[in-house]
DNA sequence: CATGAATGAGAATTCATTCAT
DNA sequence: TATGAATGAATTCTCATTCAT
């Protein structure tokens, strides 16, 4: 386990590898079971070259929610096609967020698990990133609704109320998707009763869903207790 | 602070200050974080003494899940009104749900971001009551299909796979409604722009957007990338 | 070498064994290289018990260097005569100053070589003490002065700075009648060409010199470099 | 900070840089808080160029100390008068010693205060020096004690106590005559009620106590406690 | 002459847990 | 029923020191 010994490693790529350490030991313990020692050993080096490059748990945790943020937001953003209708660039979109969520479980589990339960220093730098998203959702639900012609159904607060939903279910959907058990297996066996759901199906699940239910409520239906 | 000295208190009644104290400290810090010295002084009482009852932190943590497991199910089962139609249930539900969490939002806490985040022992508990709930909703998925009259029209999978989503939105909102500050303030002030939702006002937010959806995708319509 | 294993000692008394060890270990390593390690086992304790009861190494500093400071101005204090001429106060202050740093040498290399070069939070600590001793010390040489009628051949500044130099010296006389070597023995030994002085012997050294220069001083009679 | 970067400077100006940085950094930090790191970055160079040239911290300590040893007693050596009146060269090595004190503070807070409360390999090295500049000063207070014509009246014992203690008298003025607060500025501030005393009046005040009560004690007059 | 990369050893501090009463 | 006294085992972090280039 660890990387293969390979020694006078330049610093760039040493920290690379560190980071990459810090993310599978943060997202299988969590921000205080997670020991230096561990991180160490996973990166293949010593302690202190931990402190040299990254000063502290604390700074090195605040790196690894920068990185993983940065490239979930790229993959994200490099997934949607600029031009296309606000419908297809919401499904490319997903599409995006749930390859790059499956690809790389540990960040995700870092960024939605572990960072948001740490409290102040953490907790807000993943709420900028996940601002940035829903904010990017939001211009596209209005534009579909817009392209839709129905402009006056949706009020403003409507709309923003359905962005922070989707991205809610979307999350929601990639942590099920991802789920893994104790033992670091898939949630998903050959045994089990089902295959882990492609980034494209589990895409297509929450599209469905989602926009169905948006075009109703465009169209003005509402549900009622009384009904 | 903590309980005022009462010396001499039966073990039922001690048991429950103590759970109540760890519920507090393990929603404000976290599993790892939260010391048995702050709960016990939560308590008022001394260390020994929660080991003598409690026998040890992890299971002192079990017992915090069991029991907000327990009156968090017991709280939405008695919501719903047993004989109504399936919307109106899920709607009772939804509404004993967010009641329950708004109550008791450490308990919420701990089951929802602590707990599942700890790994295996304690993970495991939540999942387990969560199943419970989305079976329950499966079922008033699958009941008010058949009331619409379109059987054939939603396979199994995808019934669960809305039952799923529906949970998941439900506790992203939950978590949402209760947040709170850093300092343990809410993040609805008097000051801030907007109020706390009530348990109402949030079930009719999801509700609408459920039963749309839902309404549309048992008609049969799909959303597919071809446009 | 440590005290003898004693168990379950109440708290008041533990605190003044690890105090003892602590001054011990001060005064031989200095406040850096003193580890916590080494005065918990001087104590006879393990490490956390003295974290328990002192909460950090610089506390358990401050603490030391206010239970010394405390010791070494009752000393002083108890020893001199309330009533007595100018004189015979400082002659028996200077007795009691002597006796006790001899007495308690750890305690006084803590105080005037370990705490003195520890900056900030330390340093102010002694400094207060050994304002007092000067304030008191600059009391006796004006009554002195008085006593001998010459009022107006010192002035206020000249006083005060007898007074700043006559500390130091007993200060200085105090470290090296108390020096030892290393290996923690005296510095006077058998073989050596003299015994350690007597604290009597040591407060008429300066006794005489100090109240030698002081009459000339108070007769008018000043060095000049012409001379 | 630093040295501007300058390469390819010869051994012997680059082994001064380091021994000046340690010079400051031993005075502000101690030996022990004292890092090489800050060291050899306040030299502007590398650590193991350091290494390279002063072996060790153990040994860059020593080189420190006998610099700054050899340089004070330089300075004192270079200001008496060789043939003049003992109290003549008395006078002009006090002007040289607080003069040099005042120049090189750091230098004297290493020897004085650092050095001296590090145990054996140091406390040796100052202790040498030491004893060199008491026996200068005994060699002349014998001498004036013959000019005065009062050989009898001074033992050699007498005589070596008044040396000490005279030395210890400087010391003490010294440091109080340097003494800085804990940010490193001067304690003695312009806005301040008194202005730090030159070298030569922190030596005219002690020479002026020192020679008075020489004389008297020359004069054969003590203090006894009958009084 | 000079340095970026790397580490073994040890420091302070905390915590779950137990013992004796 | 209840607790003051006590500790073994980590954990974070620092530092003097060396190696390979």
């Amino acid at each position: 386990m660890g990387a293969a010994k390979s020694k006078r490693v330049p610093r760039a790529v040493r920290e690379q590898q560190m980071l990459d350490a810090a993310v599978r030991t943060f997202a299988r313990r969590g921000y205080r079971a997670a020991s230096m020692d561990e991180i160490a050993e996973g990166a293949g080096v010593s302690k202190p070259l931990v402190y040299l490059y990254l000063n502290s748990k604390e700074e090195l945790f605040s790196r690894v929610i920068r990185r993983e943020s940065a490239a979930l937001v790229a993959a994200v953003t490099a997934a949607v096609e600029p031009g296309a209708a606000a419908d297809r660039q919401l499904w490319s979109g997903l599409k995006g967020f749930f390859a790059h969520t499956a690809e790389r479980p540990d960040g995700w589990a870092v960024l939605h698990q572990q960072a948001r339960t740490q409290g102040e220093p953490f907790a807000v730098e993943v709420a900028a990133m996940r601002a940035e998203i829903v904010r990017f959702v939001t211009v596209l639900i209005g534009a579909a609704a817009k392209e839709a012609g129905c402009d006056g159904e949706l009020a403003d607060r409507e709309v923003a109320g359905l962005a922070h939903a989707l991205v809610g279910a979307a999350e929601s959907l990639a942590e099920w998707a991802n789920a893994r058990t104790a033992d670091g297996t898939s949630a998903f066996g050959v045994s089990g009763e089902r295959e882990r759901p492609t980034a494209k199906e589990t895409a297509a699940t929450l599209m469905n869903f989602v926009w169905a239910g948006l075009g109703r409520l465009m169209a003005g239906e509402r549900w009622a207790p009384g009904g």
